[in-house]
DNA sequence: GTGAAAGCGCTAACAC
DNA sequence: GTGTTAGCGCTTTCAC
């Protein structure tokens, strides 16, 4: 089976390479090229298997139909099932992903930024790290779609598709209060990033407001566990007062649990608990742990959905929808999104108080 | 920031496209080019920040610097960490991922194998399904490096890279029969794939070899967990016999603690457990739960490795290597390579007999 | 040692 | 309605 060329067709049907390209990209009305023409060719190249080459499409166009996907990690379990959603929407449109992980590394980052920006990706989802703000400007100045999701910097407007960092954890909060839990631990990751500071600022606003104490632990977060769960235990050994813990992430709730079994402290009778980040260990662990979720469906496809209307606007002639599409009123122009997507919390054994 | 082409370098360096492209490609001292003229370049592309347009590149010279990554889910935890240090590796080298989950569906994968082949990807790592022989063939005919990992196809010969399925799951059911316990299920995913006919046959090996009953539970693999924990609570209400399971997998494993709440099943007592893939939900289950881990950085490590082994032989001038690059004695031309990575197993408090 | 020019496969302005 | 042709930015053969 050779390898058919867009002249080769133009040459096998003794046309030129114009037309086949007119007809094969739909021009072929707008041409006016005639019908039966039109099925001749449609009709050779289904025979012979041609399909263009998108390299050199993307060449002359300057469109790849690859967008670049940028989260934190993509073993992280959230980031991985974000990335599966992002992912069949967008082939579904006719798009491929190139992805990467930032580990919040800032200079990481900023290769890769650059990497998309060589590579001509038509757009891209990123979940971004403090520290590249001007990057990101630059791209966006460049004309290229840039959506975050699960966070955002400051002093960049773009679209961005989040939580309600803040409201979830004020109301998760106000729960281990209104159960009766006095001392009230938070323990998360030291970030300056906007989700963890909203989680943080929600806790604070709970606590203040019920003229409780604060306690929070800030750790570094690091891939070695053992770093996560013993300034955990130190923390639970010097508070002993506390009488329940929010754990603002995932890594954290499920290191904090060890360093309950380490320090042999049971819940909910000495410790209260609930999680930001559901996951199976929650569900499974006995007693089972309150815990927020996000709703990853809803945060990827809120996500790609923005991307995909950016990029429908930047093809005018998009000749896919057959009538309708004219009519798509409103430009928006440059009238950027922000969605919020609310969070549930699921209520099990760990959030109550014994009586 | 103007962006320069190739041509505005030699327009504004008063030389020609050819040298300025020799010099950039490492082929100054090949084509005798006076050192001062290369060092005169090397200065001005730092000093516009000019870099080559790799769609061109591509287009020119066929290669695209992209390894194509195929795996059955990237949200599974097992393939997002593999892919995370596939990744990793691959940028590193120069390489940028496109990634796709197979799902195993066999159509979609032949699709995703279609566009790896349009896209012109430089080689791929496919954890494939079955149905997909004659594709795979066919795009290793054409020349494309494909590695296997996690299973193979009966049929092809292709690198690989895979853990020892059957003899860890013998030896896993072997403990489970020396501890005493003489009647133990088997509960798995129905798949002709041949890493899970490993893990069966694994296990039978060891029940017939001590002459016990096999008792095989073969559920269909679905999303909704629920189709999976109701096949489990049937098959284990039926057999009210066994005295242990073994679960072939990790969505086994959890649901199938799942099945046992809610049949309030208690383990070890009334039923031992061994699960093959470790997790949190294990470590942190109580009783914790014996688990068979697979070293999932040496699995993507060997497969990576593999494809760049393969790559590199691809390109034979590669000027990268200062000299040493030319004595890679043996050619070993398709002289395929299988890996076998040994798995663990972390015995926990579940597969201990009372006594 | 360096340059002119062909061409990778495609799109689109322009001509007829 | 259809064809001619000029690039997109790069590599590479061949000529000098």
């Amino acid at each position: 089976m050779k390898k058919y060329s867009i002249s080769d067709i133009a040459q096998a049907l003794n046309i030129s390479k114009t037309t086949v390209s007119f007809i094969l990209n739909n021009r072929a009305e707008e041409k006016r090229i005639s019908p039966q023409l039109v099925e001749r060719v449609q009709q050779f190249v289904k025979e012979v298997g041609y399909k263009p080459n998108p390299i050199a499409k993307s060449l002359r166009t300057g469109k790849t139909n690859i967008i670049g996907l940028m989260v934190e990690n993509i073993a992280d379990p959230f980031f991985a099932a974000v990335a599966r959603h992002i992912e069949n929407k967008a082939y579904q449109n006719g798009y491929k992903i190139i992805y990467c992980s930032t580990d919040n590394n800032t200079l990481k980052t900023k290769e890769l930024l650059e990497m998309f920006q060589e590579r001509n990706v038509d757009g891209c989802i990123i979940a971004p790290p403090i520290g590249v703000e001007a990057e990101i400007k630059a791209l966006l100045d460049s004309g290229m779609p840039v959506i975050f999701f699960d966070r955002h910097l400051e002093g960049i407007v773009t679209d961005q598709v989040e939580i309600n960092n803040y409201e979830s954890c004020l109301e998760a909060t106000n729960l281990l209060i209104q159960e009766g839990f006095k001392d009230i631990g938070f323990i998360t990751f030291s970030s300056t990033q906007t989700q963890m500071q909203g989680r943080l600022a929600g806790y604070q606003a709970a606590v203040h407001h019920a003229h409780l104490k604060e306690y929070v632990l800030e750790i570094k977060f690091d891939q070695n566990e053992r770093l996560i769960i013993e300034p955990i235990k130190a923390f639970l050994t010097k508070h002993t007062k506390l009488d329940a813990v929010f754990f603002s992430a995932i890594q954290a709730g499920t290191n904090g649990l060890k360093a309950f079994h380490e320090l042999n402290l049971k819940v909910p009778g000495d410790l209260a608990v609930i999680a930001f980040d559901d996951c199976d260990v929650f569900a499974l662990y006995a007693p089972s742990i309150t815990a927020i979720y996000q709703p990853i469906d809803q945060i990827a496809e809120a996500t790609i959905d923005l991307l995909l209307k950016r990029l429908k606007k930047k093809t005018p002639g998009a000749p896919a929808a057959k009538s309708a599409a004219k009519s798509s009123s409103k430009p928006v122009l440059g009238n950027f999104q922000q969605v919020i997507i609310p969070t549930g919390i699921t209520i099990r054994a760990s959030s109550r108080k014994k009586r």
